[in-house]
DNA sequence: CCCAGCACGC
DNA sequence: GACGTACGTGCTGGGT
């Protein structure tokens, strides 16, 4: 089996199986590989010396299983090739699942049977279309260049996990448990009456009905009163009843996502949260990561950031951070070529308050903080491809204003305008718009003729190419990082932990980490040439929160 | 089991 | 007249 220079392989349980094309399979279970026995080390000197060539290409479905199964058994892939399930993702985006007997299903329109003889021959009948496809939809670049070399990234650092404070997650808890029983006795009291304050029901009921508040709320999709936070803080004044509510929900959405469950996902071996990266999550190409979330770790609020804490540095090593500085601006400025905001950011000005220079026709040091409030509003809603109404439920501002704002400010960044235009244009021409490195999203819904659908679809046009380009480019940094790690540094010393959106955060041994924070910080700023200059803030210390910038 | 409503992140 | 700011994951409640 040595002599393979291609083949597919497909795991299940811990059965794994491999096969040439038109070549029979052949499978074993993989605890046969963990003895001492000397037919054993045989079997898995083969076995590795296969796995870990680089020239022998590996085909497969979903590789980030088996290579994680390999690397706990010591066991290290190389020349990882072909992934139908990636580029089943990079051809339609927007499915909800890339199972193999579905993809299979979608693409031959013939069940998938189950034995594991199919499987591999579905693998290999799968890659040859996707291949092609690939080719006729210039995919090939962002296939080899951005995906696959990632695969094995996020194996590694699955399996490594990050390190939590499991004791201060007690004591957090209970506090919590406390102050959230506090609250709910002060919200009986001044209802009249017990309920379920986690029922949206129930709560408008003893809101609206009961204690007969009002003002301009909106309803919910299904035509009730809406209870979410921004509705009820137009009520405050009215009743003290709501800013116990507020907190409340604060403390119960903290303690039952993320206070609770957390100690339970430790892994005893390892004593950190594993947490699942998915690379076909999302339709822009951005990562997302479940079970945990690690993506959605709070950070505002001050329990938030008490939980935060909790995320910590293993003895003798060091957290470091490095977040871009409004990268998804810096690439619209970049995509759109629009001059003045091109001009901000090669400056080095804070953009929010040029923004506000601009449209309120003064001098940035004559910025008031409203003023670069609303021009920050208008700078993310720009990006999410916002209309007047989004404008005006964000900033605050009346409609007349919301809609001279946003004539200023398409007036002013002209460049701006044309760029959603633009994108609105060839999304309706080509039925897809792209980023800079040639991802894809198809809007079939912009010609549909349905107004909401086609307006949604618009929205959608603006924001992908810029969202998508960032996660181009988070990817692109994180795979030259992997590189700097293993050419420089010995094995452990610096690992790289989690990717949220903009940011990557790191462990790093302490007396490294401020050398190889300030490389990283060279590669992430280098790692592709745009109109305007790319700046990361780096940050070190030993949790989650109280860091230093280096 | 699924959906609605809500809330956390970027 | 209301609506409609992109992308995710996950909780509880409430109905099937």
């Amino acid at each position: 089996m040595g002599g393979l220079k291609e083949f597919a392989l497909d795991i299940q349980d811990d059965y794994f199986i491999f096969g040439g094309e038109n070549k029979e399979c052949f499978g074993f279970d993989l605890n046969n590989l963990t003895g001492t026995g000397s037919e054993v080390l045989k079997l898995r000197q083969t076995f590795s010396s296969l796995i870990e060539n680089p020239s022998t290409a590996k085909v497969g479905h979903d590789l980030k299983l088996p290579i994680k199964k390999f690397l706990k058994i010591g066991v290290s892939a190389k020349g990882l090739f072909f992934d139908t399930k990636i580029a089943a993702y990079l051809l339609k985006p927007d499915r909800k699942d890339y199972d193999l007997g579905l993809v299979y299903l979608n693409q031959f329109n013939e069940d998938l049977r189950p034995d594991r003889s199919n499987r591999i021959s579905a693998i290999w009948r799968l890659k040859k279309v996707f291949e092609e496809k690939m080719k006729a939809e210039s995919l090939v670049e962002v296939f080899e260049t951005i995906e696959m070399p990632l695969v094995s990234i996020l194996a590694e650092m699955e399996l490594f996990g990050i390190r939590i404070d499991v004791k201060m997650l007690k004591k957090l808890s209970q506090s919590t448990n406390k102050e959230l029983s506090k609250l709910e006795s002060k919200i009986y009291r001044y209802a009249g009456t017990k309920f379920n304050i986690n029922s949206p029901q129930q709560l408008k009921e003893i809101i609206f009905e009961k204690l007969k508040m009002s003002g301009k709320i909106r309803k919910t999709a299904g035509g009730a009163l809406s209870t979410a936070a921004g509705e009820l803080e137009k009520l405050s004044e009215q009743h003290p009843i709501i800013d116990l509510i507020l907190k409340y929900r604060e403390l119960q959405k903290l303690k039952t996502t993320y206070i609770d469950p957390f100690p339970e996902l430790i892994d005893p071996k390892t004593e950190r949260i594993h947490t699942t990266l998915n690379q076909t999550g999302t339709v822009t190409g951005r990562l997302s990561s479940q079970d945990p979330n690690l993506q959605n770790i709070p950070v505002k609020t001050e329990l938030g950031q008490e939980f935060r804490r909790s995320f910590i540095a293993s003895p003798k090593y060091k957290l470091v951070s490095l977040d871009y500085s409004q990268l998804e601006l810096r690439i619209a400025a970049h995509i759109s070529g629009d001059k003045k905001m091109t001009a901000a950011f090669k400056r080095g000005e804070d953009i929010h308050t040029r923004t506000a220079a601009e449209i309120f026709e003064v001098d940035p040091d004559k910025v008031t903080p409203s003023m670069r409030r609303e021009a920050k509003a208008m700078n993310f809603g720009l990006l999410y491809g916002m209309g007047i109404t989004g404008f005006q439920r964000a900033s605050g501002v009346s409609k007349d204003r919301a809609r001279e704002f946003i004539d200023r400010y398409m007036t002013e960044f002209d460049g701006v305008a044309q760029y959603m235009e633009s994108m609105r244009t060839k999304a309706r021409k080509d039925g897809y718009v792209e980023t800079i490195f040639g991802r894809k999203r198809y809007l079939p819904e912009i010609r549909s003729g349905i107004p909401q659908l086609m307006s949604q679809a618009e929205r959608m046009a603006i924001n992908m190419p810029v969202q998508g380009t960032e996660a181009d480019l988070l990817k692109l940094a994180m795979i030259k990082i992997e590189k700097l790690i293993n050419s420089d540094y010995q094995p452990g010393d610096v690992k790289m932990l989690l990717q949220i959106h903009d940011e990557l955060l790191f462990e790093i041994k302490d007396n490294l980490a401020e050398k190889a924070g300030f490389k990283i910080k060279n590669i992430m700023e280098n790692i592709y040439k745009l109109n305007v200059p790319l700046t990361v803030d780096l940050k070190c210390g030993y949790n989650w929160v109280d860091m230093a910038p280096l």
